[in-house]
RNA sequence: CGGGGUGUAGCGCAGCCCGGUAGCGCGCCUGGUUUGGGACCAGGAUGUCGGAGGUUCGAAUCCUCUCACCCCGACCA
């Protein structure tokens, strides 16, 4: 491609309202246009990466048997109303009338149309396994869109969809698409971990996210540096201390803590560890009021929270209700003394607390010296119910966890039968038995791992792309184009020639003056750089540099072609 | 949804407090000089000052409403 005569609209300095690197940086280099709170025109150099993402995956899925089809992106809402999904999601699914008043979606996921497919074609095991899989635009009316592109409201995904004769089935191709996506992060040259995860509101049971590892990621991973163990913080297990509860060394005392309500303040004001504290939070459940119980410095999990099977659905109680069932206004509440009738859960740490810091459910004090069985009655429950911290140790036993920031950029699922069940497909087996088929979902967002890549690479003069996705993987710089006939010779020479043997090469013929070319060339992140300059030419040289390296080599003209062609193995 | 902030030329911003009819840098156009790291000189174009209403002789500026965008929070006793 030349330069004149493909479209660059690089900017100097970026838009005010970009926050992270690669937002900022996308917006410079010109690869999309904000049209809507997160909604993105991808410009043509832009599209030229996001094509090629798109085309790894393809052939990875393609390679690992999945086949591809196009569903629309208009949903009606009759399909999603037979999995109840659509009393079930939020504002965030986008719901439109058509002129006939009748109710559509815009996907956000495709489950059910796979699904409606898949009940209409699929009729014997000897028709199984099947998976499909699509690349398409997908609308998901976040609360609020960030980052540019990587958490917009309009999205391209690629989400995949197995059917299997039978869970074990199911197993063998979920591991099929695990390592197919190892392949696939790896071929677009990305540092990335596969994590244990929650199956959030799409339901089903085995989950794995795949994470580019970023300071800027949203999710945090928890994982064990010793073990290949790591898992969203969400759904890493917070194991209970090695040590057993110790005696009770202190007389449990009513101390004042005026305007002291949060943990932080009554251990500061106490001159006590936060890890003394005991941080009480009320919840309900139809009605019923819980107490439940976190080390001062832990944080609730609202998700373990939510699927024990006791608590679900549970709300946190109002201010009144919590003055109701413990006669004291929030701030101040512990489980000290309470009702008989109000179920106390206790994380598996705070059980193993002794002589520990609570409210006394009056305001203004908070209880010194509390310890289990002499001042108050056991928990109903020891569960793990808090977030995992730094140095907690590994569920797998091999030494203390790290936690990292991470962003999402792949998630596979073991969906079992709950779409096949909702919307009755099934099959005839071996034995002419109707059974619900077996079904997976493996999804991608393509749009993020373009974020993710220049998040993950880039430096102050702009994106470092990894060769893979690079919107061009040579550039040539000639220097003085429009005036040196030797420089447009050798310039356009190389050209031809790298074109000829298939490399993607741009030639920067726009004759602007060499800083300007530089500048836009390594912000733009291509990753090789031919420059060619009358000085050079003169000695029969030109420049080849990297954009990851700063030093540059001269390479005879006659060989540089050669030589461009052996580094990209074309 | 709650809190904070910002809307002025394509981009970055000043002007607003103290009302008098809009400016700077970059970019863009023309001509010339330049050409190894975002050139220089001369000339030029570009704005419903986010929108609506109000106050006023007069509003970018003051008041009311509204829209859009950005940031933080939505973990909490």
């Amino acid at each position: 491609m030349r330069a004149t005569q493909f479209f660059l609209a690089t900017l100097k300095e970026a838009p005010a309202d970009a926050e992270i690197v690669s937002h900022k940086l996308m917006l410079r280099a010109g690869l999309i246009k904000r049209v809507a709170g997160g909604i993105y025109t991808w410009m043509p150099l832009g599209l030229r990466i996001l094509r090629k993402v798109e085309n790894i995956i393809r052939e990875e899925m393609d390679r690992a048997g999945a086949i591809e089809l196009l569903m629309p992106a208009v949903v009606p809402a009759e399909l999603w109303q037979e999995t109840s999904r659509w009393e079930m999601y939020g504002p965030e699914l986008l719901r439109f009338k058509d002129r006939h008043q009748r109710d559509f979606v815009i996907g956000p996921t495709h489950e059910e149309v796979i699904t409606d497919v898949a009940r209409r074609e699929i009729k014997s095991y000897r028709q199984l396994p099947l998976h499909l899989y699509q690349i398409q635009t997908k609308f998901r009316d976040e609360i609020r869109p960030r980052f540019g592109v990587m958490r917009g409201r309009e999205f391209l995904m690629k989400d995949g969809y197995s059917f299997h004769a039978s869970y074990e089935d199911l197993q063998r191709e979920y591991q099929n698409m695990h390592d197919t996506y190892t392949r696939i992060f790896t071929r677009l040259g990305l540092s990335f971990r596969a994590v244990a995860a929650d199956t959030g509101s799409i339901g089903g049971t085995g989950s794995h996210e795949f994470h580019v590892l970023a300071d800027s990621g949203e999710d945090a991973i928890a994982f064990c540096p010793s073990s290949n163990y790591a898992a969203n913080v969400e759904l890493a297990e917070g194991v209970a201390p090695a040590l057993p509860r110790k005696d009770h060394s202190e007389q449990m005392k009513r101390v004042a803590t005026p305007d002291k309500t949060r943990c932080e303040d009554v251990a500061e004001f106490l001159g006590l560890p936060l890890t003394k504290t005991v941080k009480a939070i009320a919840v309900m459940h139809n009605e019923q009021f819980f107490l439940l119980l976190v080390r001062g410095d832990h944080t609730l999990n609202e998700i373990k929270t939510s699927k024990l099977p006791f608590l679900n659905p549970f709300r946190f109680a109002s201010d009144d209700e919590v003055e109701r069932f413990l006669g004291c206004r929030p701030g101040y509440i512990g489980p000290v003394g309470i009702a008989h009738d109000v179920q106390i859960i206790a994380d598996r740490t705070v059980a193993q607390m002794s002589d520990f810091v609570c409210g006394a459910n009056e305001a203004g004090f908070h209880l010194t010296g509390v310890n289990w069985d002499r001042d108050l009655r056991e928990p109903n429950y020891v569960i793990d119910i808090r977030n995992v911290v730094e140095g907690d140790p590994s569920p797998d036993g091999m030494g203390p966890l790290s936690i990292c920031r991470g962003i999402e950029v792949g998630h596979i699922f073991q969906l079992r039968t709950k779409y096949s069940e909702a919307m009755r497909a099934s099959f005839l087996d071996e034995s002419g038995q109707p059974r619900a088929m077996e079904m997976g979902c493996y999804g991608i967002g393509v749009t993020r791992i373009v974020g993710a890549a220049i998040e993950q690479n880039h430096d102050d003069r702009g994106i470092i792309f990894p060769r893979a996705i690079a919107p061009f993987e040579v550039a040539i710089a000639p220097i003085g184009y429009g005036k040196s006939q030797p420089v447009q010779n050798a310039a356009n020479t190389l050209y031809s020639e790298l074109k000829a043997s298939g490399v993607d090469v741009l030639l920067d013929d726009r004759d602007e003056r060499p800083g300007v070319m530089f500048a836009d060339l390594e912000l733009v992140g291509i990753p090789h750089r031919i420059t060619i300059g009358e000085r050079g030419l003169k000695e029969g040289m030109v420049e080849y540099q990297e954009r990851c390296n700063t030093a540059s080599v001269k390479i005879p003209l006659a060989h540089i072609g050669a030589y461009v062609r052996e580094l990209l193995g074309a």
